[in-house]
DNA sequence: CTGAAAGCGCTAACAT
DNA sequence: ATGTTAGCGCTTTCAG
């Protein structure tokens, strides 16, 4: 292809304005001293020209392009950006979008880098903001060796070596959704993660865990895989009714086990909630929309993206923009599923 | 900032593999010949120190940077990614940068590059993605005047000089919801259109117009803006059900006017779908959960983003690739609010 | 205050 | 088959 230009450049300003390029350049980047008529006249000579700077010229000289990259860890594995159950990921890239355009960057959303069937201009990215890093993650490992700054948005679960993520609270709030159960009655709690190894499954069976332990109850926990959907909500009935002691409440930490698990549920005669209970970890058309609808939490992906976009656009222009404030926790949105 | 360079170039690589830098360049380019001996080894020293091409050096030799832009156009005005109500939205982006990512391109979500509030990296894009542009679209214009290739989803309304467009079939898709309320027994239909001035308000108004024309009807249509959301279909209510003869039947092309439109009916006394039969033009959340569940078009998103993103692409690498075939058209989801 | 010249990393003629 | 050279559009010393 290679379509022949038709932009201007900042020599055909120059000519035409009767002025070197270098003024021309001072006048849009605002950097050497240009004298105030000279600068306006520039400017009135590109403004009739259509002149506009080109991005790619400057961040070949910049080492800078205005591009922030957002690798959407878990929709590599669902491989679909269908609203149901995915209703996190989308908000939180929409409105990353919003504020990465506010601060000057435009966002990119890109696989992971380290396949090579990703698109190369990833890889000029100013910066990466990664959602739910994996054990281990080799963008991490990579982005770390490349010196490319970088957020994650919950941490590498192995990685010790980086500072660089924020704490979406998966601690604290898994032991609210066990209090919230235990304060409504339930005994015996069941926990059903996802089988990705990242902070949002571990941390969150870690603090189960600890929890029971310290009630001297038996952890029940089942895994299924993300990608499942509502056939793993089945599949975790099964394992978790079938044996001789069934749990009187369920944690489930993706919306689509939960409302997979509530059909199941009511297929095999057991009430909601009154026989079980039930709470989704992450709120979504599919737990607002059951009958009855799904306790879960809101992640409030949102500020989530507000925060990261803002705190890696401040490392990367060297500046101090104030970080959006609010609660990063979540916030239990309590339904019908329980008592 | 401008941090150091730490990538190794294609110079470094060369006098390392004792080679030209042309060389190299061919080796990773696969553009001239190269012995396939020194290729590999060429390849194995690269390897070694960690050298990967530099997309922005690249894309300023060869105009083209590997990017698609993509604008939301009602996302502009309704300022929010919220799920709810703008679910259309989030569904082509998602689905937009995935079939990107599949053909080598990366997905910028920019917003209009004629404000100068965007950011410059939108300018080096290769293409634009305009979902529904307005009448006369600013954008457009630019665009063609830059020559820049672009595609919009629904055409600008009045500008007859292009025809690089996908066409979402709304004549055809509002005669068939007119028809199927006809059918259900509605005889005096109403319709409540949005204010953006693009094709999907202007072409429904217009099937409508002529519909109702046809069937010596009385045009009933009613407008209020996509950003006044479920208010808007209290308005619409007010100014429908003030009169002293009442529609049997309103078509709503917003979701959330339906929504709130609904409430206002069943507040006031009217029934759904006994009294009123209502049809959303666009499915969201609101029209799913709505008490009754209205009936709605899902507009399917998803196709319409993998038939936009391989036409651009196709257009930006001068091939063939197949198109994803399907109904571009949408289709009637039927629910309780009609008969 | 303004301009000439060098070069960011890569590629495309054009030699050899 | 490989190397030399001249830029892509912009920024940046450094002289004037």
């Amino acid at each position: 292809m290679a379509e022949r230009r038709v932009r201007p450049t900042i020599h055909d300003v120059a000519r035409r304005a009767g002025v070197s390029a270098t003024t021309v350049s001072h006048t849009f980047s605002g950097k050497g001293v240009v004298a105030a008529g000279t600068r306006e006249h520039v400017r009135e000579v590109a403004r009739a020209m259509g002149y506009r700077p080109d991005a790619v010229a400057r961040g070949l000289r910049n080492n800078r392009l205005g591009v922030i990259a957002l690798v959407l860890r878990p929709l590599e594995t669902l491989d679909s950006f269908l609203p149901e159950g995915v209703d996190y990921f989308l908000r939180f890239a929409g409105q990353a979008a919003l504020a990465a355009m506010e601060l000057g960057y435009g966002l990119m959303l890109v696989s992971d880098p380290t396949q090579d069937s990703s698109p190369a201009a990833a890889l000029a990215c100013d910066g990466f903001l990664i959602t739910e890093p994996v054990q281990n993650d080799p963008l991490v490992a990579m982005l770390t060796e490349e010196r490319m700054p970088f957020l994650t948005v919950g941490r590498d679960p192995e990685n010790a070596g980086y500072d660089s993520w924020i704490d979406t609270g998966t601690t604290p709030m898994t032991l609210q959704v066990l209090d919230h159960l235990r304060g409504s009655g339930a005994r015996r709690i069941a926990l059903v993660t996802g089988t990705d190894r990242n902070s949002w499954n571990i941390d969150a069976e870690a603090a189960y865990r600890s929890w029971t332990a310290q009630r001297e109850q038996d952890p029940l926990v089942v895994h299924q895989p993300e990608t499942a959907g509502l056939a793993g909500g089945s599949a975790a009935y099964r394992e978790l009714f079938s044996a001789t002691s069934f749990p009187d409440a369920v944690y489930c930490l993706t919306g689509r086990h939960a409302a997979g698990l509530l059909t199941a549920l009511t297929e095999g005669g057991l009430r909601v909630p009154h026989d079980v209970q039930l709470i989704a970890g992450s709120d979504s058309e599919h737990t607002r929309s059951a009958t009855p609808p799904i306790t879960a939490i809101d992640l409030g992906p949102e500020l989530l993206a507000r925060v990261a976009v803002t705190r890696l656009a401040n490392h990367l222009d060297a500046v101090d923009r104030p970080i959006p404030t609010g609660d990063l926790q979540g916030r239990l949105i309590v339904r019908g599923s329980t008592r």
